[in-house]
DNA sequence: CTCATTTCTTATCCTACATCAACGTGTAGT
DNA sequence: ACTACACGTTGATGTAGGATAAGAAATGAG
């Protein structure tokens, strides 16, 4: 089942079904139930993930114990916590499953590998880097300027999907704000909309 | 005076003074005094900069009119709004100067260029977009779990030499509140260090 | 040196959202 | 089918920080 990935590679790099099968042909896949805990804060692992189907949730846990969520990761997407797999520093985030998950684990020394073969990666792993940089910027302005409301509607705006899959308390996590005040945005919006 | 951005290459680069002189020598430089815009949301420009002396800022403005700073960059520090450099889209931020600056104007086509040269430098920069990534994740974390004072205590630790040279209500604009909220934190703080 | 503008502070009042608590509904496990 | 827990909703009350306003202090331009 490393097809999905595979499939990832040869659609953005020029390269054929061989290069791509062989590039992959090394890594392992993993299986994670729902609700199971895949990275902890404080582990040292030098492992990212491809999500080849589920639903992954990167957050912190502050002092209260209380949870933050800094980014979901659906199929599809690669996550990490870069303290440990780019900087060999304890991990600072955890990683639990949403859904039932299966990834790819794409180990540190898989990059230096594929680059023999396709030394085109580097320049496509340069432009996700930036890709993620802007919208994480973007993150960052909404958490400095908008109202619970106006956090909500971009959120649905850019993750149509992420909104039935996820859990409430959870969006509610991501945007900074207690599920209560989501419940009552909703209400709200449900009100203005006529529904 | 080119010379800062090749010292920063060659220290960490393994290259030689002449290659390092070499990579920057297609490069100008450019001055922007204090309060000058040097990229406005909209512009459509190929620059990064790398700022040789001074500080810049980066930041929006939203529909009141009210500015967010994204980031502050100071010397040696490495800036541009990616949705035009790298996307070819219309920039999202603005960028002005905070103090007399002098940058280095860093085209597009330099990195192809200094590639050939030294080709390591992809993997500096592969690290750099890492490093950049995780610093902010953790100011996500801090915006969604974090009390103004906690913040304040965050950026002044992360920043020291930066807190003396920002203006108090660009601090707060970083952080995500009023300037008189800054004020009074700062004022509790005194009172809790007997000052 | 002087006047003007920007920055910082302080006080008062206000609001968006948090907290606490109770209750309905749905879903999972036995 | 019963029980239990997770999830979402709603209401009552609290509070951190926003808005407004006004003055003090610092900075800058001529």
């Amino acid at each position: 089942m490393l097809d999905k990935f595979a499939q990832y590679l040869r659609d953005r790099l020029s390269i054929t079904d061989e290069q791509a099968s062989e590039a992959v042909s090394c890594l392992k896949t993993k299986t994670i139930k729902k609700g199971q805990i895949l990275l902890n804060a404080g582990d040292l692992k030098s492992e990212a993930y491809f999500i080849n189907s589920g639903l992954l949730r990167y957050f912190s846990i502050d002092e209260k114990g209380k949870e933050h969520i800094i980014q979901f990761a659906p199929e599809n997407w690669m996550l990490s916590d870069r303290d440990t797999t780019v900087f060999n520093e304890a991990a600072f985030f955890y990683i639990d499953a949403i859904e039932d998950t299966e990834v790819v684990v794409v180990k540190k020394d898989f990059f230096p590998a594929i680059q023999n073969i396709v030394p085109e990666i580097l320049q496509l792993n340069i432009l996700m880097l930036h890709n993620s940089i802007r919208f994480m910027q973007k993150r960052i302005n909404m958490l400095l300027s908008a109202t619970a409301e106006e956090r909500y509607l971009d959120f649905v705006k850019l993750y149509p999907n992420l909104t039935l899959r996820v859990p409430q308390w959870m969006i509610a996590s991501y945007l900074g704000i207690t599920p209560e005040s989501l419940s009552r945005v909703r209400k709200d919006l449900a009100k203005k909309h006529f529904r």
